[in-house]
DNA sequence: AATGAATGAGTGTTCATTCAT
DNA sequence: GATGAATGAACACTCATTCAT
């Protein structure tokens, strides 16, 4: 009872635990900077140890990942409900992408990880998180065909591909040009997202 | 002079030589397979004469990927000059660059290596080949918004920066999603491909 | 009593469990394939709970190593009281050693393990179950020898020592040397045993 | 010229280096004991540049065991050309065998790392150096068998493998038992091996 | 007695870069 | 300029054993 509940709790701290330690060595040194002996040197723990709660390095990657697209998953549901209309809708998702990356720089890096990297093999955790956004998003699409606002030869599904697609496309833009645009050029990364946003919806919007 | 010349010559087929080795080795095993072991023994030269071309193995990286660039770059030309109406010239343009990235992909994964890494630093010359790119693509919007064929609320430089952060996005998309789109949902890359062409078109044409 | 009892066997079944749990992972993986994790995951016991009846993994194998060095001195015996002439016991002692190895691949390593390790130290009980089989080859060469079938000039001892250093030697040879050259030089297995035994019963044989 | 022929006595030196450097890591610990950082710190070298003269730890220990098999044979060359009549060539090259197991311990055990394990793998080299050896036994099992002083039934191949087979058997015996056999029965390696050759003599002279 | 979480030393191998010749 | 031998930090993962509960 107590004893068990305990028990299980700090199990689930040790894990949380690593996990911190693994976000906090990244915050600070990128995700490629992930080591295992960084981790258990930040979360006191011996390097087995480690092993017994995750069983390699890239089961760490791929929890926060889930994390992370979990978390990008709430935030696209919130923006989502704030509006009613399906073209609003969209719009507010894509804008709500553009927030989180902006707030959480290492989570966006996390679901971006397994969207660049065809190497890495997605679990079936990830898949379904990756599937929840993408059902999100077309179910969106359909509402907006149903009621008539969607352009009538979008097709949701592919929709919702290209969405995916060019989202990721562009907040790594930002990421990598955003800074020498704004420097060379003056233009800031809200119009470079404007400029997307305005571009795609008049591509969608009846 | 003469032997002036020949030295000259000689020092540009040494760095060449580095360059078609490296390219060998990546053909065979991907970005990733580099290593200036092989670097050397491919290009029947030292380790160490390596570093008098070359500073680092990232230069070696950045020379090929300003190459690719450059091919990107031509291959973007010859497929605007195929076409005369500015609105067929940009789809022509993002055609050529999916063709691109199936032709040579080595050569797209080193122009993608800069666009989704953003820890990596570019060189003027990289950054110039990109601006060509830029500047081919802003031409055209130019033009077709001369002749009012884009919709009147696209901005030239936006839209051509929005082009390709998306198609970036979306050809990675389909890197690493398109053979699991194709077994489980039947949609080919052609497919995707032309949702998300047709969509952008209907964003921009008037 | 009866509790007692019961805790005796108790702990007896544990006892056998651990055993059988190290059998059965070193079956499928051979003996290189044992370790603490697994012993403890299919025992269904603790880690720190076999350390309760084993007071290390060698010990685990030296039980192991003991039992199977029991069974090959039944079999040994079996093999024996199958014939009366004792020149035919040696005979089929030996063929019983090529039998069991055959047989029961993973008792002979064990009982190998011991014979080919000069680190490994043996417990009394291990020498005992060697006695006992030396024994029992001493016994039947002085029988032969009494009855005059054993060559004058051969010492019991020493006989039964040769015997069994021969043959494990010839095992070894068979298991490591065996398939290539029956590969290479299409010889059996049989062959070179039987090979083997003729040539050493005519050494002994009078 | 000199430069050059320098350079590659600095090489081999270097390699030599290591393998003595090995050699004596286990000529202090036994064969178990060997690993790269040992070596490395014996033999002056860093870690990295074991791995320009040897491609594994496995290549060391392979190139040992075939300097070892090599050694052998001259041992059994050395011995067979002592003698002129086959049978006394067979009994001197088992002799030489027991001396060289005195004499060079590690040697010994290298050589019989390979006969002893049938995990590992071996080179065309140690191939060919095991050849040699069956090769020079079977020329005189041939000698023995045309002047007569071989057993008619005894086949020359068959019985070079017994003979490998059977003293690599009694030599390890020798090793794992012969302490204790002399502390608790009196009797010496000396005794034993006498025992198994005139045992085996009698098997195979006519 | 039983548990199972925790330990941490140990290990083979890679590879970009340097530098004496 | 050219060489290529040498470096050594980096790295993920294993596993027998211990010990607090």
């Amino acid at each position: 009872m107590g004893v068990e509940e305990r028990k299980r709790k700090e199990k689930l701290d040790r894990h949380n635990a690593i996990l911190m330690a693994a976000e906090k060595i990244m915050q600070e040194g990128g995700l490629h900077s992930l080591n295992m002996d960084r981790v258990a040197q930040e979360s006191q723990l011996a390097k087995g140890t480690l092993y017994l709660y995750f069983k390699s390095k890239e089961e760490i990657l791929a929890e926060l990942s889930l994390k992370s697209r979990n978390l990008l998953f709430v935030e696209f549901d919130t923006a989502v409900q704030r509006e009613t209309d399906p073209i609003r809708q969209i719009r507010s998702l894509l804008e709500a992408n553009y927030h989180f990356h902006k707030k959480f720089p290492l989570y966006y890096d996390l679901v971006s990880l397994y969207e660049l990297n065809n190497q890495l093999v997605e679990s079936p955790e990830l898949q379904a998180a990756s599937y929840r956004i993408t059902e999100l998003v077309i179910g969106i699409a359909n509402n907006a065909k149903r009621i008539g606002s969607l352009k009538d030869e979008v097709d949701p599904l592919l929709f919702s591909m290209a969405l995916w697609g060019m989202t990721v496309g562009m907040i790594q833009f930002i990421k990598v040009r955003g800074p020498i645009i704004l420097k060379y050029q003056g233009i800031t990364e809200r119009q470079i997202i404007d400029g997307y946003l305005d571009l795609l919806e008049s591509g969608y919007k009846k």
